[in-house]
RNA sequence: GGAGAGAUGGCUGAGUGGUUGAAAGCGGCGGUCUUGAAAACCGUUGAGUCUUUACGGGCUCCGGGGGUUCGAAUCCCUCUCUCUCCGCCA
């Protein structure tokens, strides 16, 4: 969520800069209901001032014993105006909250301004894309004879799940014990195990209520209960409502968990192989940190994801999303892409992102400036560290040879304890 | 699933319709004393929000939501969570 006093006082300036994300703010009427807000948050409050001196006045006079008939009518008649004062500032207050919860965080400075993805800037490149003597098939055609079983997937599920089997499930537990290990070893990362199903006010806290309920599984019964896109949402909610101690900060966390995706939206994108599924596996790393430290925070959390990659040598570049681009909480956002032969072209792999306050301030979540002794928001980033299904995808068809074997790449050797996945 | 007990500030814990945003203790912060420290003593110490250039002032908040009342932490309804006992269970 956006400081509500960015839209009180720099309405102009703040739907500017929305504008490069194409959002047009309904700008009239943030005017006007803030109009209508503040006269009548002045008006009810007055009202309760009024009430609360009279009703201690009650209380005073009864003490003494005197009669209260005649201040109890009077009372009667402010508890009207106050009634009705109150309905309708509770009414402009919701409709102003429900606005204001579905505009996205603005874009920091240093991003590329944009209209489309296309507009996304290559940051830095690493590793040479592997040049072949024979034409690399996809994870699907490779997939299909070490243990990948979509039509398995298809009868127990549906559409856009997997089945994994023998040394290819193998290799995927392989690479998140790998990624766990190498955050929390070499990054300084606690791991962390959290529920993989949140309420609303955790899916609010993060940013997927309300705007983004259609990428959402939501489970039936009156709980109102939902399968976690990812586990940033679990693990970030971990401090809403807290109030840290500065000494407390950085918070680094690492989260294995699987995610689920409807892929509203995606249809015909992506639909056969591991790309794109609802359910897979994923290596979350999250940063709670001080405000001002949170952009170098994003750089390193970057680095680390980038880590994996040189890791398993898979070629690899880094792109910063556009203003278009940007997802709904984050201000600013890589994209780590690796290289796909069979496409012929980076494909997402990772997404870090620093969402500034935009989370903490829906969450409460906060650290107290010792300084002055406020509370005070803290920063909050994500970024993958890897997409394990994605990860998988990329070492299948960067690792194959012309009989179909893939060569277990020497980072994972020892969780695998086998070179080669043969084709049978 | 059955029976019962609870949810109050950073923590422990009192409060039961009226000057209670909340006793007391602990913790935190400031001070006195001391060469320094401890002890002792004194003071101070919740969050959110509105308004104001500021000083200040107001409003809201005692698990969430709703209700009764002139007035609710306190009474009623409801939901959530926690604990104890029984049953079931990976």
């Amino acid at each position: 969520m956006l400081d509500p006093k960015l839209l009180r006082q720099d309405l102009a300036a703040t739907a500017a800069k929305l504008k490069h994300r194409g959002i047009t703010l309904d700008v009239p009427r943030l005017q006007s209901l803030e109009e209508q807000r503040k006269a009548l948050q002045t008006r009810l409050q007055d009202l309760q001032n009024d009430r609360n001196t009279r009703s201690k006045a009650i209380g005073q006079a009864k003490a003494k014993g005197e009669n209260v008939e005649p201040l109890f009518q009077q009372l009667k008649e402010l508890n009207d105006s106050l009634k009705l004062t109150e309905e309708q500032f509770t009414q402009i207050q919701t409709e102003l909250n429900d606005l204001l919860a579905r505009i996205p965080n603005l874009p920091h400075e240093s991003v590329p301004i944009g209209k489309s993805e296309a507009d996304n800037q290559v940051i830095r490149t690493w590793g040479e894309p592997r040049k072949f003597n024979f034409t690399p098939k996809d994870h699907i055609d490779l997939g299909e004879k070490l243990g990948m079983d979509f039509p398995a997937a298809t009868k127990i599920a549906g559409a856009r799940f997997v089945v994994l089997r023998g040394t290819l499930a193998k290799l995927q537990r392989a690479l998140i014990q790998f990624m766990l290990d190498l955050h929390i070893t070499e990054h300084g990362y606690q791991e962390i195990y959290v529920p993989y199903i949140a309420n609303t006010d955790s899916l609010f806290g993060t940013g997927q209520l309300p705007n983004l309920k259609e990428d959402l599984f939501a489970l039936s019964g009156d709980q109102n209960f939902y399968l976690i896109p990812t586990s940033e949402v679990s693990v970030i909610n971990t401090i809403r409502d807290d109030i840290l101690e500065l000494d407390q900060l950085p918070l680094k966390y690492v989260c294995h968990s699987p995610c689920f995706r409807s892929e509203a939206g995606s249809y015909g994108k992506d639909t056969r192989g591991m790309i794109r599924n609802h359910q897979f596996e994923k290596v979350e790393l999250l940063q709670i940190v001080h405000p001002d430290k949170s952009y170098e925070a994003h750089e390193e959390i970057t680095r680390h994801a980038e880590t994996v990659l040189q890791r398993l040598e898979l070629p690899y570049r880094v792109v910063s999303l556009c203003t278009a681009d940007l997802g709904f909480a984050a201000a600013k956002t890589y994209d780590l892409e690796v290289w796909l032969p069979s496409q012929n072209c980076y494909r997402e792999i990772s997404s870090c992102s620093n969402t500034e306050a935009f989370q903490s301030r829906r969450l409460k979540a906060r650290y107290r400036d010792p300084q002055t002794g406020k509370p005070e928001l803290v920063h909050t980033l994500n970024g993958s560290g890897l997409a394990v299904g994605r990860t998988l995808v990329a070492l299948l068809e960067n690792y194959q040879d012309e009989d179909g074997k893939i060569k277990i790449p020497s980072a994972l050797k020892k969780y695998m304890t086998l070179d080669y996945l043969l084709p049978f």
